[in-house]
Order: C-alpha cells, then structure tokens, then sequence
DNA sequence: AATCCACAGGAAGCCCGGGAAC
DNA sequence: GTTCCCGGGCTTCCTGTGGATT
C-alpha cells in the first residue's frame, strides 16, 4: 500500500500544478481566496468531481471496455498469467479511468481469493526512462514484501515470547515443529528484511535495478499487473528495453507472474518496437473511441448531479458542453473543464445560475488560457518570428509571405542582439507555429513570382500579441520600425 | 512550350549539452 | 574525471515545384 502511495503521490502532484494555476486566476480575479477551499457556493455542492483526477464510480458509456480488460484479467484470479493489454485511445476517453476501475475491482476481488493480483500504476510521462521505471517498480514490491515480512516476524516474535512464558507447548498450533526452528525462521526473515534494499534514485547500473525488482517480485506467489500509462512516451524516450525485459521476465520467474497493460494515446508508436515486444504486447488490443456530443452529455449530467446545486444549471448548458467537446475530438476532460469553468464564471459574477453565455465565456476563457501557455513557453527565436507576424498583421499586411517574415525578423534581431537564424530554419519554425494553431500557413504558389508560404495569425491574435509582449519581454521593440527597404540595393 | 521566381523542404553534417560508461 | 554517445538545434547545400509570364 505504501508503494502505491508513492505512485498516487505523482498523480497529485500534476493535478496539484494545474489547481495552483486556476487558484491563481481566480485570485488575480478578486474573487475570495478561500472560495474553492471551502468548496462549497452557491452554485457548487462538490467541485471536486469536476475535477480530472477524480475517478468515478460510474463510467457511462465503457461497460464494453470495461468488460474486455476484465476478462482479459480475470485470467490472473485464477493464478495464470493474463495476456499484455495494450489500451489506445485518444486524451480523454476514459482509458486511465477505465483501467484504474478494473484495476481497483481485480485487486479487491483478490483479495478474498487465493492468488494474490496486485496492479502497479506508473505513469511514464514522469517516469519516462527504464531506469525510473525499474526503480519505482522494485521499491514498490520492497515495501510491500518488507511490510509481509514484518508482519510475519511480529507474529514470530510473539511466538517466541509465548514460548519463554509458557514452554514448547504454544509451538502447538503453528508449523514450527520446535524452539530451533522458530529461531531459525526468524533469522532467516531478519536476513531476507537486511538483504531487501530499496533502490535509490539514482546511481545503480540498470541490470542491478533490474535485478532488484525481480527478486522483490518473485518473493512470494503473485499476479502482477504493471500498468504503464502515456507508455508512447516511455518509448519514445528510452526506447523498447523496458517492455522487452518485462514481457521476457515470465520465463524466470518462479512463484510470481507479471503481465503488462499499456496505455497509449498514440496508435502508431507500436511501429517503433521490436517485432517480438510489439506482437507480446499487443496480446490484447483494446481501443477507446472518442465520446460523441449525446456521451459526453450522460457523462456531464453524472457528474452534474453531485458538483451542483439542485437546479443551478441552466437547461441548455449541459448540451452546449458536449457540443464544444465533442468538436475537439471527443475529449471527456475538455468537457468536465468547460463545465467546471463554466460554474467558476457564474460564481465569480455572483449570478445564482449557470447559463449558455458562462459556457460560451468558459470555452473562451479555456481557449486563451491555452494559447498563453503555448506562446509563453516558446522558444526565444519562435517568439520572434511570431511577433514578427504579429507586427506586419497589425500593419494590416495581408497574404504574409516567408521572405517578408524573414526580413522583419532579421531586422528585430539586431534591436535584441540576438543572431538571427537562417531562413531555412525560419520556415520550420513558421511550420511548428502552424502545428501549434498560431498562425495559418498555406502554401501557395504566386506564378512568375515564386513559391511561398501566406501565413497569417489565427484566432487569438490579440492574445498572442499580449503575451509576447507583456510576458515574453517584446514590448521594448515596439518603438522599433522593422519595415526598412530590404536589400534594394544589393 | 519554355522560362523563371521565391521559396519549400530533403540530406548531410556541425556543434553543444547532458547522461551513461569507463 | 574523461570519454563516449546521443539527440536536438542549427547551417549549408541542394533539388523540386506550380503557375504567371514570356
């Protein structure tokens, strides 16, 4: 249990960094610093449901999912292995959620039967490397074997004081046929309690880890479920070592049986592994499909019913939200968000409803808060060839080109006495701001003049604007005229 | 039909920082 | 500590290209 503390503790602290953020607004808000920890408004029961990290007890919609990875786990209750699960699907349909469900049932189901099934939840966008992966596993299992142990020593100890107070005789009921044995035996557990180390976070070579975790694992009879969620990212960045040495560790093993259940947003990273890891792994393949609008509305109503007051909620906003969700690809989160948010507007304007216009201010409101982030946390030089963009659209130039973008950030270079790039890595940079939804840019071809790429700013353009300036320092160029004559007179 | 613009975007290689191995 | 290796950012050099113009 303590392992799995540890683990939960990672889930937290993600969660917690984006509480903080909306703390943050909400105080910048001037609205009362103590409203989302009372947890109670007037139009709030619980927030917290609204919340990504809660997992409900119902998941609408899943019952066939669900059912698949139970069966493929219900395998485990009965001592035999069960097949790797490899579960895809995209952001917010309810994989995690799933998983952790049956999870949760599978471990509580064992626990009145006669084989031991333990899930190990680890979540390889922060534990992205083998190394971490083996540690946070083997410390796990240490913690759980040494608390075994200890028990049993307890129970020893115990034992031999009995023995001390009343003779061999309370020997009688236990399997130890005399005092030698029992001494013995508790020696022995005190040597296995010294040879269990824990892994430290750093500094062993990896076979070592590796090592550890086996022996922490076979210790005693059990089914273990490691289950890797965001596993693309362990993948991506330290390759398919990990899932090769854990799908391979069933041929060694002795008392204990361990079997994988990967989580993956991505359906193709299974292209990047090693055909033997790739067919061991996807034993199982369960795919998630996006909530449509009517999904996602059984979803909000669920939740609604327990974060809101009877009757706050304004007919039309549950729909609304579904709507807006289901557009960015079904995404039950974006939709909890905007419905969350959407409370949030309503609390903070002290009206006692939440109508259409909160939700509608909300999907804004969540749309902004996105594109702050992404063009705070840019590059340096991204930064100045989008506000390059942004100077000539405020210019009122339209059908941008390339070469125009170029020259206007060559020349905001020299005011910030940066060197500029070459234009070959301008036009990636362009392309990234497009992938970021920024800027648009088409390529287009003007004939006799040339091939080019037209850019201009999407949407939030004001917003993107504000940020470079205020956040991202750029306001100190804006007395800079960039629009010399360029190159006139090569 | 040929030409030619103004780039797009691929290939190869350099440089540098960080982490693993020795 | 140093050496090696790797990946990412970047440059240099290059070939390819759609369509207005000639």
């Amino acid at each position: 249990m303590t392992g799995m503390s540890d683990i939960d503790h990672g889930l937290d602290g993600t969660a917690g960094a984006t509480d903080d953020e909306s703390t943050e607004d909400e105080s910048s808000g001037g609205d009362g610093l103590f409203d989302d920890l009372v947890g109670s408004t007037p139009v709030f029961e619980d927030k917290e449901v609204l919340r990504p990290s809660y997992t409900p007890r119902e998941l609408p919609h899943r019952t066939a999912q669900i059912d698949q990875i139970a069966s493929v786990l219900a395998s485990g209750l009965r001592g035999d292995t069960p097949s790797n699960i490899l579960i895809y699907g995209k952001t917010g349909t309810g994989k995690t959620a799933c998983a952790k469900y049956v999870s949760e049932e599978l471990e509580a189901t064992a626990e009145t039967g006669d084989v031991p099934c333990e899930v190990a939840y680890i979540n390889c966008e922060v534990t992205d490397t083998q190394y971490r992966v083996l540690a946070q596993l083997a410390n796990r299992f240490v913690a759980d074997n040494r608390r075994v142990l200890q028990a049993r020593l307890g129970d020893l100890e115990t034992l031999r004081d009995r023995v001390e107070v009343e003779g061999a005789a309370a020997l009688a009921d236990s399997d130890l046929p005399d005092r030698e044995a029992l001494a013995a035996a508790i020696e022995e557990l005190r040597a296995d309690r010294a040879r269990m180390e824990e892994v430290p976070m750093t500094g062993w070579p990896t076979d070592r880890v590796y090592d550890a975790f086996f022996e922490a694992v076979d210790y005693r009879e059990r089914v273990v479920v490691v289950m890797l969620d965001e596993i693309d990212k362990l993948v991506e960045k330290s390759g398919d070592d990990t899932l090769y040495n854990l799908s391979r560790m069933n041929a060694d093993l002795d008392n204990s049986r361990v079997s994988i259940m990967g989580i993956s947003n991505d359906l193709q990273f299974t292209d990047f592994l090693d055909p033997r890891v790739k067919s061991s792994l996807g034993e199982e393949e369960i795919v998630f499909p996006p909530y449509d609008a009517t999904q996602l509305q059984d979803i909000l109503q669920q939740r609604a019913a327990v974060a809101f007051r009877e009757g706050v909620l304004a007919e039309e906003v549950i729909p609304l939200c579904g709507a807006f969700a289901a557009r960015e690809h079904g995404d039950a989160r974006r939709a909890l968000d905007l419905l969350r948010t959407a409370g949030e507007l309503a609390a903070r304007d002290g009206s006692e409803r939440v109508g259409e216009g909160h939700v509608r201010e909300a999907q804004e409101e969540l749309e902004l808060d996105r594109v702050t982030e992404v063009v705070r946390t840019l590059p340096r030089q991204s930064q100045l060839v989008l506000y390059a963009i942004v100077r000539m659209d405020e210019k009122g130039m339209d059908s941008i080109t390339t070469g125009e973008v170029y020259g206007v950030y060559e020349h905001l270079c020299e005011h910030v006495s940066t060197d500029a790039l070459t234009q070959r890595r301008v036009t990636d940079l362009i392309g990234e701001l497009d992938m970021l939804g920024l800027v648009n840019a088409v390529v287009v071809s003007k004939g006799r003049y040339g091939r080019t790429k037209e850019i201009c700013l999407s949407a939030k353009s004001d917003a993107t604007a504000r940020v470079l300036r205020d956040d991202a320092g750029l306001a100190t160029l804006e007395s800079v005229d960039p629009f010399v004559q360029q190159r006139f007179d090569v």
